[in-house]
DNA sequence: CGCGTTGTTGAATCGGTTCAAACATTGTGG
DNA sequence: CCACAATGTTTGAACCGATTCAACAACGCG
């Protein structure tokens, strides 16, 4: 019994030729619990809009955000019954429910989605590299580097104004990405807005990218 | 944890009712490469015996070993044109190779091969808590921990005999791997057969888990 | 059997963590 | 709407785990 929802929300993945129109819409505030890690999982999403932190956690209370998911992104699919992460909407997010019963019934989906997570799984990769091989500065940078190309302006614009930024991540959340401490992450930030690369806003989050090019160059 | 993949089926994935037989059979010798990173991706891989590397480079030279792919997983697939890293066989390895357009001929492969993926990027969640989070003896034992479980004998053989491996890795794989220099996996294996945790046989690779609880406590 | 590769161990150093003490921003209830 | 509490940020100083550099030992392939 899925109740065609008949607005102008798009499938649960966009398979051309076949408009299947799938899934439900919800919508996530701010650190809004999306699943928790051990619950059986039923459903599989689709960030719309926002961002979706996938969290694991240590014993002791050591966190790890095992992956950030931007919109087009999926997540909750589980190969055992349960969550293997939980998931919390960062900012408010907009994303698309579906259970695999539903999505089955849709046969071209499956290369789609593979296709997908294919693409998350490199971006894990990458993520990997970063983490496993670069400095405090290396990291950050690559953060900073994912959203900087997210909201990238017209070349003449940046040249002018920088790149304005919102990171919907915490200090301390930036460092639990990224295997750090907060406080690395904060002198990094600080040493990269003396050196003229970023300038860090009064308000939390707000970052603007003075100097991408060596901002990308950090990163690699 | 995902679960130890284990198929020794010949299509490229054991699709249930659908005894499509894909793909072509190969296999490699040690150290042999499937595909550099860059080159034109053409195909799918599934592993069916042995044990593949993904790497990654830095400009400089550092090298980061981005997925460790046992039997039942798959690489390949790139959503770029190319291959995002080298993939390298550490052992003889047995796989078979597919291209898209073969595999689109049967379209419920998709969800399986989908299901693949998710326990792959599960995997590679568990392993960045691991680098991110955990010092370097319970980064190399989560590796051990995860090699011992393919090889676990009867519980009864085990006390006794702890658990004969075979780790294909060098001790600087090892270490690109876990985000260690190679001198650490050194110092932290000879740690670990000081404490009994486990034996270090005279062959290279050669190891014998004696104490399956510590090692697995470690890696926690 | 011999030489290149891989593994082991020590000592000095360094990047990042931890602990601690302010300060700023945000959110809430009166 | 203001005041205050809670949350997030910044910086400093001491410490520590891992890296680096270096020397040597053990494998293992031809």
């Amino acid at each position: 019994m899925p109740p065609a929802s008949t607005s102008a929300s798009r499938p649960i993945t966009q398979a051309e030729g076949a408009p299947a129109r799938v899934g439900r819409r919800r919508q996530l505030g701010k650190r809004e619990t999306l699943f928790h890690q051990g619950d059986p999982a039923t459903h599989l999403f689709r960030i719309d809009e926002g961002t979706v932190a996938l969290e694991q956690y240590l014993e002791d209370g050591r966190r790890q955000l095992v992956e950030l998911l931007l919109p087009g992104d999926i997540c909750g699919l589980s190969t055992a019954g349960a969550y293997s992460a939980t998931g919390i909407a960062l900012q408010p997010t907009r994303l698309v429910a579906a259970s695999m019963a539903e999505l089955e019934q849709h046969p071209r989906l499956g290369w789609a989605i593979m296709r997908q997570l294919q693409a998350q799984l490199s971006t894990s990769h990458a993520h990997l590299l970063a983490v496993g091989r670069m400095d405090a500065a290396g990291r950050v940078s690559a953060l900073l580097s994912r959203f900087a190309n997210l909201n990238k302006p017209a070349e003449a614009d940046e040249a002018h104004d920088g790149i304005a930024l919102h990171i919907p991540l915490t200090r301390g959340e930036m460092g639990d990405y990224l295997g750090l401490s907060l406080e690395t992450v904060c002198r990094v930030m600080s040493e990269l807005e003396r050196n003229g690369v970023l300038e860090i806003g009064r308000h939390h989050g707000d970052v603007i990218i003075r100097d991408f090019g060596k901002l990308h160059r950090l990163a690699n």
